[in-house]
DNA sequence: ACTTAGCACTCAAATGTGTTAAGTGCTAAA
DNA sequence: TTTAGCACTTAACACATTTGAGTGCTAAGT
């Protein structure tokens, strides 16, 4: 356990290295702190908050900076998150505008704003439920060769896309086409789907006769609806606190926020409280100089999103966190009201 | 005009300048050059080129480097593309693959694979004639509350969105909207299209209560159909080779790039041939590093695109210009392949 | 048992000093 | 017109020196 002067030293080290960049020393903070010590008995602390892993030096004469377990500890336990002033919930409240026709275009709002307001980088996830099943289905014909295939899944997601139909297919062929998938697949959940299809495909054959085209473009339409709809916003602000040096490795870094599979693994989160994730505790090497902080957030009747921001280990979690809390609330109101609005 | 001599001089420092990035001397071309001729004399028909103004000195007793009027002087009278052989054209046909079912997906992946074959930034857009028409317009029921509304326009683009109905509509009004636009705007240019609704509005008031957001929804997909398709692959490129230590200049240099109507002007190019623009040529500022080589393709009926590389000044034009030429008449065969294969 | 002044020590960063290598321009002779 | 030769320039590098902020340790003071 620490004692009160330790905290007061570990918390002001921190607070000035988040907002300097500067390794603290132990006469610096002499002359800031309100206790009364001299510079020596503030590196009689130091020392033993270094033994403690809870701060370090960058070489052997340096002042101090807070090592990885040292923000750990400020956040678990000595961190409040910062309270979010009206004039600035009122400011989220007025980014959002109105008017919102699908749930996705509110989550990759949400990354913008989150982006704008912190300055780093916003990640968002869609609300996803355990369990979603295909809905609806529908083939709307649009020139003599081509369809909209259209999917519509339980959590109200509409996924649509064109298909090109093979040569001499007729409507009373579609037609039996929409009837099969209505009757076979329609109810399913989505991860059934496809294996269902596949049963189908003699009977889908019949119809069309050359089905690869259509079953690529199903299951294409199918991926859009089942991927993680993972909207990323301000990747450029990496680029403002990387020591980037080396253009290769911002270069993976963007490759791998490209992929959203990884920023799926990576925002596992399981509901609950806003979570804090620095550097070695993200699943990616190239991540250690950062830290993600994340939250869920739910949508009332589906399931839950994700909301989170990707900056630098030494960012003002207070702040942030904060931030994420309050905009959680805010983003959860308007989900409320988008689909209040459409009952 | 430059004599034999003086263009196998300037010839040698742009090749050479672009495999190094270092500036050339004249010892170093002595050695080098196949002509008989001592340093000094090199260095005499060096100092004319440079009073013409076709290279430069770092400092004062630095080599040459190719100035802006050089390259433009090397693109114009000396450099011939490069012949592509037949084992990279191959190469880009197979990245093609099969099976696109919208252009816009053939104009993407044409972007993708340029980018990958030259390592710098690739741009395309999409094929655009002069004048559009809006051919066709659904609105497919989703839910209770929600429907898809479809364009179609006369060079086959499909654009969809999702509008929530305000509440108390039926099928019926419904219908009555969709006979409206049928019967007033289908069939005009797209320019018109707005400007006629407008006039439909009190109609339209009619059958929906509050017609405010279905006029968005329209406008908003009409946009999509209007605005240039601007496809980017390949930003992280431009990375590699930007010689600042300014994060912020990348960040602005982003953000240009990624204002699609920027780069709509940007690539202004009346056909023809393959164009080159070098630094000051191009519009802005942040680009004046950078060169564009740029080529219009036609896809058989409706229009011109235009596929693009941007890279920095130094870039091996022939190699670019050569692959740029024989991608285009890749990409046409490609968009042929299509609307073939569609009739 | 803490605290603290004082001191020797460390290290990064800034500054200064040569040295080298590659280059230039100019001149005078071939 | 060409070229050898020479004096000059500059960036890049290696190296030493100084400075400033910081450290650990010790011995004396509370």
């Amino acid at each position: 356990m620490l004692t009160e002067r330790q905290l007061l030293i570990l918390e002001a080290i921190i607070r000035d290295y988040t907002n300097e960049g500067q390794p603290i020393g132990s006469k610096r903070l002499e002359r800031q702190l309100p206790i009364h010590a001299s510079s020596a008995t503030i590196r009689n602390e130091m020392a033993a908050l270094e033994k403690l892993g809870l701060i370090a030096k960058e070489h052997s004469s340096s002042g101090r900076i807070p090592s990885e377990r040292g923000y750990r500890y400020y956040v678990d336990h000595i961190m409040k998150p910062a309270k979010i002033d009206r004039g600035a919930v009122q400011n989220i409240r007025q980014s959002f505008g109105n008017e919102f026709q699908k749930v996705d275009e509110i989550v990759a709002t949400s990354a913008r704003i989150l982006s704008d307001l912190t300055q780093y980088t916003a990640i968002s996830l869609k609300p996803e439920s355990a369990d979603i099943r295909l809905e609806g289905f529908r083939m709307v014909p649009i020139g003599d060769r081509q369809v909209m295939v259209i999917l519509v899944t339980s959590d109200g997601t509409v996924e649509s896309q064109m298909y090109n139909l093979p040569a001499g297919i007729h409507g009373d062929e579609l037609e039996s086409v929409i009837r099969v998938i209505n009757d076979k697949v329609v109810g399913l959940s989505l991860n059934q789907v496809i294996a269902k299809l596949h049963e189908c495909l003699p009977l889908i054959t019949k119809y069309l006769h050359k089905p690869d085209g259509f079953m690529d473009a199903f299951g294409s339409i199918l991926d859009k609806a089942v991927k993680k709809q993972v909207y990323v916003s301000g990747k450029t602000n990496l680029l403002s606190f990387a020591h980037w040096e080396d253009p290769e490795q911002i270069k993976a870094l963007y490759s791998l926020i490209d992929q959203s599979a990884n920023l799926g693994m990576l925002l596992e989160n399981r509901g609950g409280d806003v979570s804090v994730k620095l550097g070695s505790e993200l699943s990616d090497a190239l991540l250690s100089h950062y830290s993600l902080v994340s939250a869920a957030y739910d949508d009332g009747n589906n399931g839950q999103g994700i909301i989170a921001i990707l900056g630098p280990t030494n960012m003002p979690y207070s702040k942030v966190i904060g931030l994420l809390d309050a905009f959680r609330d805010e983003l959860t109101q308007r989900i409320f009201d988008y689909y209040q609005h459409l009952n």
